[in-house]
DNA sequence: ATCATCTAGTTGCGCGCGTTACTAGATGAT
DNA sequence: ATCATCTAGTAACGCGCGCAACTAGATGAT
């Protein structure tokens, strides 16, 4: 799809940027001759004389190179493109950071673009589009696709055009390349954690338990308990709202159905906004944590789990890993190779803090 | 400055793009012709006819315009570029939202380069410079500044070399434009609020009474104090560190120190986290929010804010609107007109919840 | 019939750069 | 002295596009 934008309003006046032809001047060589030089050639012979005046010219005159010519000569833009819902995430940041950080090292850019992929059957359909379209008229050589809860997408059909990873979501069309936390091993370890600090009976706040996250989760906590012999009571298994104040609802019905002596004496939130409000639950009919009921969350949000006191033991969703993955992957595939997995887990690794 | 970046990494295969020239053949007319009908110029004639089968031809072929191509032939890229904290930095995210959209409107693109300012004296001193440097290679026309706590910044020189509009923060060495929240009016508005509410005798927990932030804040409260004919117990402010920790033992302080008729009716946290953990001191008392003690936050760092039990009233950091106002300014700027105030102060709306 | 004007386009230049093909001179081998 | 080879570059093309300058034909006025 092209656009039509009108581009003929008046260019601010500024003194025109020092080009390779001024450096060359500057020089007293060819333009080529520059062009080799700053691109370091080695197949070109330049004297080192020669090769110090330009670099002296390029200082004297503060050249910068133009990246856009030069994607276009080169025809290669050494670009990425992400697409990702910025605000209203506050995980998306992670995903970028840690994507942006694995760009810097391959020498290359990201060019990051908004979407609102939770409207996406909303008004905002056309933007995500329109963003993609975006930075496929930057050439971008390939494209991350992040989501801020681990779900199944589909992805526009404009991003089919070039190299594309999803992250922290899976294709539900077709067959694009993905990564993913791994969420069974999360809840494994969580479990782990506690099976290690001694509790054998433990309660679980769960979320909507048709999600990913949920049935991941849940499945690693029952392996676990499993290998310890133990099993998960369904009676200690209660879903919230994914807020604070379900996750306080859950946990009251937990610690309010039994008995001090049949009591769990931890929880498992499965995520750490319901295990703030879990806290609060647990405060208000003055038991301590961890002394009376430990709690582990999950996500490591860490505006939460860093703050909370005391501070909340958590699994970590691998937001700036699978970023950095994200990155490598584009870079293998738009190299024209194939990747090993056509899905790709991370792990998910227990932040030690101060409530287990 | 010039890299020299070896760009003779091989190509991905892929097929051409489809470029103006392939248009123009396929609908049977001058590449011209199909540049004009793209950007929808006036001045040229071409008949319904003939447009209507550019238009085909655009659409048959999937044609996409070249932003860098573009660019380089009209020497304007309508590309800003923003730098800022990204990861460290709950609120950066607001402030790249607030400009994205205000940059949409305004058919530009938004460039997004990391920096880890806060650092920016330690080993990631170059980090910055560099992202800088990148975005000028990309010849952005403008850049926006962008600090995650209100300070005086020191700006780097490059950023001379566009127009350059600083948000959240002031240049210290210059006189480079700036845009910050209305620190004072929020301060005024926290107070107002409470005195509505009918408290007198109000608690202050301070933030390091040196930074912008403390200042201005304080200050506003005074002023509404006064208004009403009150004044700020100074016994009353006490500064912790900006923490839920610091918080809480602020919190402490102040609530322990008098007897119950003597104590402050109502808290005035300078920042959401600090209110975070004056919750948990007050509900460790056995006092009720609000009925007991009414506690009023400041930033509206929404993980927290929102999540909170009652729900915390707060007055909101004006993110978003500095990245918009920001994006304006820098259009201005471009555009070669000048602005009317170096400083610009944005309001920083109350937000009411439970908490008051 | 002649000239001016308008319509509907087209030709061609240049943006800044990467790159291929070429060359003038120096050096060495025979 | 002659030819091949090497050194140190240079000339010129094209990437995709915007835009100024031009043109061929149609229309209208005198």
């Amino acid at each position: 799809m092209a656009n039509t934008t009108n581009l003929s309003r008046p260019a601010a006046v500024r003194q025109r940027a020092v080009t390779m032809k001024d450096v060359a001047e500057h020089a007293g060589v060819s333009r080529t001759a520059v062009s080799f030089v700053l691109n370091n050639r080695q197949d070109a012979s330049i004297s080192e004389d020669t090769r110090a005046r330009i670099k002296a010219a390029v200082q004297a005159l503060g050249y910068r190179p133009n990246a856009g010519a030069r994607a276009l000569a080169s025809q290669r833009s050494d670009w990425y493109g992400i697409v990702t819902e910025i605000v209203t995430a506050p995980f998306a940041v992670d995903t970028i950071k840690g994507a942006q950080d694995q760009a810097w090292l391959d020498r290359r850019f990201l060019l990051i673009a908004p979407s609102d992929q939770a409207d996406a059957v909303g008004p905002n359909k056309g933007m995500e589009d329109a963003a993609i379209e975006k930075l496929l008229e930057q050439r971008v050589e390939g494209l991350l696709y992040a989501a801020t809860f681990h779900r199944g997408v589909h992805v526009p059909q404009s991003a089919h055009e070039v190299p594309t990873v999803l992250i922290n979501c899976f294709d539900i069309d077709g067959k694009l390349p993905s990564i993913v936390p791994d969420e069974h091993g999360g809840g494994r370890v969580a479990i782990e954690r506690l099976l290690k600090a001694g509790h054998q009976r433990i309660g679980v706040i769960n979320l909507d338990p048709i999600i990913p996250a949920s049935v991941g989760r849940l499945a690693g906590a029952r392996e676990a308990l499993a290998e310890a012999g133990l099993e998960l009571d369904p009676e200690l298994v209660v879903t919230g709202h994914a807020t604070a104040d379900g996750g306080y609802d859950a946990a009251c019905q937990i610690l309010d159905r039994y008995p001090e002596k049949d009591r769990p004496t931890a929880l498992f939130c499965l995520n750490d906004r319901m295990a703030m409000g879990a806290y609060d639950a647990i405060k208000e009919r003055g038991l301590r944590i961890p002394e009376d009921i430990a709690v582990i969350g999950f996500d490591n949000q860490e505006l939460i789990a860093a703050y909370l006191r005391p501070k909340l033991t958590t699994v970590a969703l691998p937001f700036q890993k699978m970023g950095a993955l994200g990155v490598q992957t584009l870079a293998i595939l738009t190299a024209g190779q194939s990747i090993v997995a056509n899905q790709q887990l991370v792990d998910c690794p227990l932040l030690e803090r101060s409530s287990v």
